[in-house]
DNA sequence: TAAAGAAATGAATGTGCATTCATTTCTTGT
DNA sequence: ACAAGAAATGAATGCACATTCATTTCTTTA
């Protein structure tokens, strides 16, 4: 025999497969899952087509893990503010503000990891991080319940919500073709003041006529 | 000459259009978008695959006009409810709750109208219709502070919330491959009381009340 | 009934990319 | 320095569908 697989190498190949991933991210941050097509990726990162192969089972896969890989970092910056110090409503109005804050600043990438159309690796991952979000969220909603800041509600519900309300008031103004720019700032605390006072908002008693529901 | 487009064959033609368009509809509503193809629809219609393209320029704008004619129709479904008598927080939760319920009794039809993955021309019809469904929220939550039912707020921010929400609490559910399929009009009522607390927003008296006396 | 024109047909074509794989280049131990 | 194995390469392949178009069928007027 003359050949084992060194850890010099096991580090190249890590490495490369790192690469790839970043590549993927510049690429779409350019031009969307639309336009970031295996060949691009691969000469983005400096490696050729096939090379993808040895390290991705498939565009699909590959592009999922890198949402994964951003999604769970954004994840992981929402967290850790959520755990900081101060009262749930603070606490959970700097969580959505700063979400809304970086995704403007990197608005074409944001989009993409938010709504652009992808394959369906990529909408099974990008479901399972909207629940990560919506995790984080519902124990700050919980929090709040908890401590007396919000009234008695749905956490569940709530979270999903204003993870709702959040994404859709990033999309509007992010889908634009980069033209009508709000300004950042502005954008994120317009949104930030209407997720908080959605929770905060003692719940109306369910109104409950039924007509219209025609067909 | 020997032939003219008379009365009868621009009807049969119009019927044509219809059908094919209906067909979408039919076939979206079992197979989503991604399963859709030209020829099944073609099929689906009783018709020949080149035929579609005597009536429509490609499948893009086929499968965006019959997007277009569903979300016209949900729209004007939520215009009138927001258009018919009583307080603007009843005539919100109506129509919130109403479209929720449609959508949900239409679960798979619904999912590719709001969410699936598309050519860009459906997209493009999605965020115009997105903007529609705003605009009537927008007025009801605009009417709900002129009376005094809503404290003042951003209507076209907390509109966008409004859909993000809505939308959000459907994708979950109705993305589900058809399992746990929560009763129809419980998850609409839950929609509907998250997004009405949400504009609503009688600040919360956090120091002076227990949380758990409401509920 | 025939000729002129349209509309419908569906098999064949074209295209855009993901994916493959025979060949080349690189690594390692002797 | 060499042989044995891996990894990298990128041109060629394959595929899934949208789209086309030569042919057939239908409509209309004279």
């Amino acid at each position: 025999m003359a050949y084992r697989r060194t850890e010099r190498v096991e580090e190249q190949l890590q490495d490369k497969r790192d690469r790839i991933l970043q590549a993927v991210r510049a690429v779409v941050g350019e031009v969307g899952f639309r336009g970031a097509q295996v060949a691009i990726v691969a000469e983005a990162a400096g490696v050729a087509t096939g090379t993808v192969y040895r390290h991705f089972p498939s565009k699909g896969e590959l592009f999922a893990e890198a949402l994964a890989l951003n999604a769970g970092h954004e994840v992981d910056v929402m967290a850790a503010v959520a755990a900081s110090e101060g009262t749930a409503a603070a606490r959970l109005a700097d969580a959505v503000r700063i979400f809304a804050l970086r995704a403007v600043l990197a608005r074409r990438l944001a989009w993409a990891m938010i709504a652009e159309p992808a394959d369906p690796e990529v909408d099974a991952a990008r479901l399972k991080y909207r629940r990560a979000f919506a995790d984080v969220i519902q124990r700050l909603v919980e929090d709040g319940i908890a401590t007396g800041e919000f009234p008695a509600q749905n956490a569940r519900v709530a979270a999903a919500g204003l993870i709702g309300a959040l994404t859709e008031g990033l999309i509007g103004p992010l889908a634009q073709d980069a033209e009508a720019p709000p300004d950042a700032e502005t954008l994120a605390r317009a949104i930030t003041a209407f997720c908080l006072q959605a929770v905060s908002a003692r719940p109306y008693p369910a109104a409950t006529r039924s007509p219209h529901d025609e067909e």
